[in-house]
DNA sequence: ATTAGCACTCATGAACAGCGAGTGCTAAAC
DNA sequence: GTTTAGCACTCGCTGTTCATGAGTGCTAAT
């Protein structure tokens, strides 16, 4: 469908007279708050306008037909299509900072937990939930490329051994280890040691290079650099990360998934693993927050559902990503700056934990 | 109401004839199964019964009165009370274990997985999900007390250092710790080395007498052990363990979930944290696998639920609790074979890790 | 003690009517 | 040319009625 017209008020090619921006504008707002469709009548008398309802039902019919509203039924009031919730949200929302007393009681609450990551990470999750009133995920920061940190032995029996590795990226494995011979307390603390020397902070590349792996001494060491080698290729492998969620309850409360349907499909959205990390590894090069309306066309499985997210952390050291899902009507502006808030605090968090 | 008359087939006081209970296990498992009010007709005909449906409703309507059955609405078959449930599930209901080639197929995933808690217990839970067709929950083995078993310092900076503790049951917590003064990577493995050594594995009372703090010689230890003691109380006073949780989806395929009120309701039991940390704590106690169907009188929140729970691992050294949760129309005895053989698998792992 | 027969109950689903919110269009007013 | 009052129209929602059928309890016969 064609633009008809030049008309006044327009601020450029192919785009809204500032009335039809206000309307719009509204529309989304009171939708997007109420959950009910909105009206002519709705918006003069709640949003006083000196307008009638006729004059407003002009201006909606012509949003309607460059796609920018729609109607649920023929006799029923507009709501916004997924264009114009983009428009709204690109170009009519003004971004808000979070209410400097909301700030300040988030970040009083990340300060009272212990810098853990994992205790982060779960505070994260549920203080997105809360405040954005939607479903949560924050994917744990990780390097690209697993790096050797330190490794610790600790004697279970004289023939098993547990092997704790920590990596560059603070991730932790451990593991129950059979010994190849009856091994002391002592020996194991010794191969450790000199592991620990010998690694420095080495990739699975450089460790597995025949230079360092001749010099490892005993058959102990050998055994276990090459459990080491095994593990750090896993992580190396592993293409998932771990993601928290939280928050399921406040999109249950969401009126879009009155029936159950509806909600089954959003479980079944948040347990799906490898949709979440596919979504997460994109989010992770954008730039500040990123929001996915309805899928952008490209997620299919979102089709139903918008995305708040941002990366954070350290570019290429250990990033990661918090965000938001929730209905296509979603409160974006409370979204947006929550998102925005708490990707700063765990990028503080992180580079204190890596950083320099 | 009193039991009326003395009749042949009684096996003991207060029970029912042979027949009554061989038609109340009929409903029993017709409704688990079909979850559809079983009528006296059903029971003839898709049981073989050598009876006419009039005798069938004779003793169904004495089962009624009797508290065991009842009626949707007055022109409905019958469906089990949540005390013919009890009865079937405690005296009708022949236990058996799982067939082989579930047990196999089960016992070589976990064969599969490297010997790593997380991954085990998040195997758990996926594993009981499946097999039992329920939401599931895993409860982390711990000990009562926490032990001190290693620690390790890592050095981030001059200042600032990554201290990774390890407990005898196995927690590791990891926490970025400012130094007292610049510090050197020799002098911080030098006070982790002489506090391991002088640790042992106390308990939180050990660490703090006096005796072992005025051992602690350079300002940098005492820092340190202030940090432990610090980190170990914490783990005593919590009362919560990490609950790993699957399977919402498979209960949210149950027909009695088929409202939204009901499924909001299990998703708000199964957040609940302290809530099923009150009953993780129960039946960390329990002998064997412990069935609770309705919430047994005691549990309210769970009054539409039933629970199948077993502890696992080392009495009063690192034992956990694994168990599926649905509702009281459940599978008992596929639930109650596929917790029992799990709880097995992941006690036989908890002593591997710390047996002996 | 068992069963055939029958009247009775009640959930379910379809068909239908009335209502009310909200629309589009036309013609008049600014 | 833009705005607005007026009005006919649409359609989802709610409540009512009615027929259907599964399943019961009771009584009398076996």
């Amino acid at each position: 469908m064609l633009r008809l017209d030049k008309r006044q008020g327009v601020s450029a090619m192919g785009e809204l007279t500032q009335r039809q921006e206000q309307i719009l504008s509204i529309v989304a707002r009171e939708y997007i708050a109420m959950a009910v469709p909105v009206g002519s009548k709705t918006i003069v008398r709640r949003y006083g306008l000196n307008l009638s309802p006729a004059t407003v039902r002009n201006e909606l019919a012509y949003l309607e037909r460059e796609g920018y509203l729609m109607q649920t039924h023929a006799s029923a009031g507009r709501i916004p299509t997924d264009k114009g919730y983009r428009y709204f949200v690109h170009r009519l929302m003004q971004e808000t900072e979070l209410p400097p007393s909301e700030q300040r009681m988030i970040s009083h609450q990340f300060h009272q937990v212990q810098l853990d990551l994992e205790q982060w990470m779960k505070l994260a999750a549920a203080v997105l939930a809360q405040t954005a009133r939607s479903a949560s995920l924050v994917a744990a920061p990780r390097a690209p490329q697993a790096r050797f940190r330190h490794i610790e032995l600790i004697s279970l029996s004289d023939v098993t051994a547990l092997l704790i590795l920590i990596c560059q990226d603070g991730i932790i494995r451990q593991q129950v280890m059979p010994l190849p011979a009856p091994t002391t307390e002592d020996e194991l603390t010794q191969a450790a040691n000199h592991l620990n020397d010998l690694l420095g902070s080495s990739n699975t590349a450089e460790i597995r290079s025949a230079a360092v792996a001749s010099a490892a001494r005993a058959a102990l060491e050998r055994h276990v650099l090459d459990r080491i080698v095994e593990l750090l290729e896993q992580l190396d492998r592993r293409t998932e990360r771990d993601i928290h969620r939280d928050g399921l309850l406040q999109v249950l409360r969401q009126p879009e998934f009155a029936e159950v349907e509806k909600f089954r499909q959003v479980v079944e959205v948040l347990e799906h693993r490898s949709l979440l990390e596919a979504i997460v590894a994109e989010a992770l090069w954008a730039n500040g927050v990123q929001v996915i309306i309805a899928g952008e066309g490209r997620w299919d499985d979102f089709e139903n559902y918008s995305l708040v997210l941002s990366p954070y952390g350290i570019r290429g050291e250990a990033n990661g990503v918090v965000g938001v899902l929730g209905p296509v009507r979603m409160p974006y502006a409370r979204a947006i700056s929550a998102v925005r808030y708490v990707s700063r605090l765990l990028s503080n968090m992180v580079e204190r934990m890596y950083g320099h």
